[in-house]
RNA sequence: GGGUAGGUAGCGAAGUGGUUAAACGCAACAGACUGUAAAUCUGUCGACUCUGUCUUCGGAGGUUCGAAUCCUCCCCUACCCA
């Protein structure tokens, strides 16, 4: 194996982070991989109760695939035991607990779409519910006994929900400590995480070195700001930017975010040092309009292929700029020869009832084959000839009368 | 175990016997505008067989011509005292 030089790895390492604690340390370690020729061991926990990853998490992954292209050792923890108990954020909801199987399968689903960031073939993988599944209940307690209730409340948001009176369960403490059990079993010299898992970084940090190991490296991350430019990016604010959305999606929704937001999406998505980065960042003074449409085309082309941007670049301005519909509509078959518009647009999902289809009605956003509906009652004639459905402005769906075979 | 404050539409939050399907804010949806799915403005925002009808205000009963609002019991949540 042969490593970069130190300081070569630190210029990389160092790009991008919030925080290390402490860079002495990340040194020192560096020194001995270095010395020992052997690879230092990097932690990412991966929550598979959610297992949409949206661009927020390819922050934190592409600084593991860095230490990757260094040559460490990426370690993916997927948090299949925490995710069994329930996630405890959130008080009014109670998460549905998820089943071993659930987990498990998530978790699978988790580390593919990981994969289009990290190198899937030098990323270990663990459960860990391989090693806190198998603790007793003296363990637990033993392990527990290693941290105060004082210094769980230092943690942000259980102090502030605690002088807020809003509750916290025990089990929530819990957390941190079974996270940095996770740290105990492996051993790994270094955790990275967004600034929001700052504490229980740190509590990974502790714990190891309770239990006689050489403490690891805290690496923090930005969060990433969301689409609509103030909140952090998440599933459930619906300001997500998603792996698994479509090249057209991906495109539209990174266009979307606000001029102010294009150099911090540029140095945080694209890989460090490329020349793109460079370039986009160079004309966000001159023209806003370009540096971004240049940057969510590379944003989708290192999701996808530099093809499949050019073409969601292309349906894009032809859907918004033309305003004309765009080519690649699913097709629907529906076994009618007529349908009343309402129930057509209840069955295609454009509208949640059928409340909500006459509203579109009434509100003039739906047109069949560019002409638009203007009775609530009307209904449409089906054939083997597709017709467009169009509503509001970026629905659109392709209905045809489903083909008997005779 | 004792006490206090609560449980209202997707969320937050008014309403404390009668134009209340329920103010307001956020989210969502639609329209206008825009380089943009941003911002801004306007409208909509329980369901349905839709100018009307039906079902909602933790649950079940009850009082009343009439209840989210009053009474009884129950369930749930938070905090305080033990």
């Amino acid at each position: 194996m042969n490593f970069p030089p130190i300081q070569e790895q630190l210029d990389i390492i160092t790009g991008n982070v919030v925080e290390i604690i402490s860079v002495d340390e990340l040194e020192q370690k560096l020194l001995w991989s270095h010395k020992t020729n052997s690879p230092l061991k990097i932690k990412l926990g991966a929550d598979p109760s959610r297992p949409d990853l949206h661009l927020g998490h390819s922050v934190v992954l592409r600084k593991l695939r860095e230490f990757q292209d260094l040559g460490h050792q990426a370690i993916l923890i997927i948090g299949d035991f925490t995710a069994m108990i329930g996630d405890p954020s959130g008080k009014s909801k109670t998460r549905p607990q998820l089943t071993a199987e659930e987990a498990r399968e998530n978790g699978k689903s988790y580390f593919e779409q990981a994969s289009k960031i990290l190198d899937p073939e030098k990323t270990t993988i663990c459960y860990n519910s391989d090693w806190l599944g198998t603790m007793g209940f003296a363990d637990v307690v033993r392990l527990a006994s290693h941290y105060t209730v004082a210094r769980m409340l230092e943690r942000d948001d259980f102090e502030r929900r605690y002088r807020s009176r809003e509750p916290i369960s025990i089990h929530e403490f819990l957390y941190p400590l079974a996270q940095g059990m996770d740290s105990v079993h492996l051993k790994n010299d270094v955790e990275l995480g967004g600034t929001d898992q700052k504490f229980n970084l740190l509590v990974g940090r502790d714990l190891q070195r309770e239990y006689g190991i050489i403490p690891q490296v805290c690496i923090t991350m930005p969060l990433l700001v969301g689409t609509a430019g103030s909140e952090k990016m998440s599933k459930s604010l619906g300001n997500a930017i998603c792996f698994n959305d479509s090249p057209e999606d991906m495109y539209g929704k990174a266009l979307s975010i606000p001029d102010t937001l294009i150099e911090t999406y540029t140095k945080l998505l694209l890989p460090q040092g490329e020349l793109a980065v460079k370039d986009i960042l160079g004309k966000i003074n001159i023209n806003p309009r370009t540096a971004k449409r240049s940057m969510a085309k590379q944003i989708v082309a290192s999701y996808f292929s530099q093809q499949e941007a050019e073409c969601a670049e292309t349906n894009f301005d032809q859907l918004f700029v033309h305003k004309k519909a765009p080519d690649n509509i699913e097709l629907f078959e529906i076994d009618l020869q007529s349908i009343p518009i309402i129930d057509l647009l209840v069955n295609l999902g454009a509208a949640s009832s059928k409340s909500d289809a006459r509203r579109m009605i009434q509100q003039k956003s739906v047109t069949v084959d560019e002409r638009k509906i203007e009775e609530i009652a009307e209904n449409i004639e089906l054939s083997s000839e597709p017709k467009i459905i169009r509503a509001g402005k970026r629905k659109f769906f392709k209905v045809a009368a489903k083909k008997h075979v005779e």
